[in-house]
DNA sequence: CATCAACCCTGAGAGC
DNA sequence: TGCTCTCAGGGTTGAT
């Protein structure tokens, strides 16, 4: 499940090369292939096709979990959702016959030297865009976590503002844009917050402590090149640290209380009850 | 505004 | 071995 490190990952890779694979810097798309259709969120199939070919690809960059690959005129913005991996691979054998898709490939881009960009997504979650104005896909966007306008005062404030369990509330990309499950219950169990503490019951001293651990938890995983769980995704080791994500029964790394896992808003959550003792006042204490 | 369930998908793992 | 069943999970949508 790509999460801002993953994403990160993947478009450095893209933009500067890496994971084995050329950059797609300045590389012009010849053609593209669409093999399922909601792939692509918009615009259709002909549309898009029109649109993009003979577009030269001038930079790559992330916002949130999307991935913006820059064109001359317009943006081809990629989100990967469970599943979703972007591999550059050779187009072309040296006969010059095209090399057929990969399985689970579902959409395409050729490129004018004989490379190609594969959108290869599993369970078929992901989406692509192509657009001349991205803020009609990230306008809705929170702030991105390393952003400096983003203090410790700010979040605070932020929080202030919601009457939610911090859980699904750091998971909601309106309110900050990049974390997911995994993040998430590490960020919180450095943090030393439990999952279900209400948003407007944090104080100032543990929004900082939260910010920081955000930061901490995410700022490791890109040095890592992120996690690969399961069959998804390749190249990271962040997967071997987890402190609590998918530590069920196991030591808490701090106390040795094994972690416990819960549900919250339909999601697994792992937490240290003794490290991230329950609120005084929890949301839905009942759930 | 907040919560909740359903939905989109496939493959892994459990149970038989 | 092979079948069926359950489940995971990010984000969207519609109902309450």
């Amino acid at each position: 499940m790509p999460e801002l490190p993953e994403v990160e990952t993947i478009a450095r890779a893209l933009r500067d090369g890496g994971r084995d694979e050329p950059s797609i810097m300045g590389k012009t798309v010849k053609d593209v292939h669409v093999y399922w259709k909601r792939t692509l969120a918009e615009p259709g199939v002909p549309t898009f096709t029109k649109r993009i070919v003979g577009q030269k690809i001038k930079d790559v960059s992330r916002r949130g979990k999307f991935i913006v690959v820059h064109l001359q005129s317009e943006y081809l913005l990629f989100h990967l959702r469970m599943s979703g991996d972007l591999k550059v691979q050779v187009n072309l054998d040296p006969e010059g016959k095209r090399i057929k898709a990969q399985k689970h490939d579902q959409l395409v881009i050729e490129f004018s030297d004989g490379m190609r960009l594969a959108f290869n997504d599993t369970r078929k979650f992901g989406r692509a865009w192509l657009t001349r104005d991205p803020q009609m896909v990230l306008g809705g966007l929170g702030p991105e976590p390393f952003d400096a306008s983003l203090t410790p005062e700010v979040l605070h404030q932020m929080l202030s503002a919601h009457s939610r369990q911090l859980k699904p509330l750091l998971l909601d990309q309106k309110f900050l844009a990049g974390l997911g499950n995994i993040y998430t219950d590490e960020a919180l169990h450095l943090a030393k917050l439990h999952p279900m503490t209400g948003s407007k019951d944090v104080t100032f001293k543990q929004a900082k402590d939260l910010l920081r651990s955000i930061r901490k938890v995410l700022g490791e995983g890109i040095k890592r090149n992120g996690a690969s769980i399961d069959w998804v995704y390749r190249g990271g080791d962040f997967q071997n640290h987890f402190s609590v994500y998918q530590c069920t029964g196991e030591p808490c790394p701090v106390c040795g209380t094994p972690i416990q896992r819960i549900v919250i808003g339909q999601r697994s959550t792992h937490y240290c009850p003794v490290c991230q003792p329950e609120p005084a006042r929890p949301v839905n204490p009942g759930k």
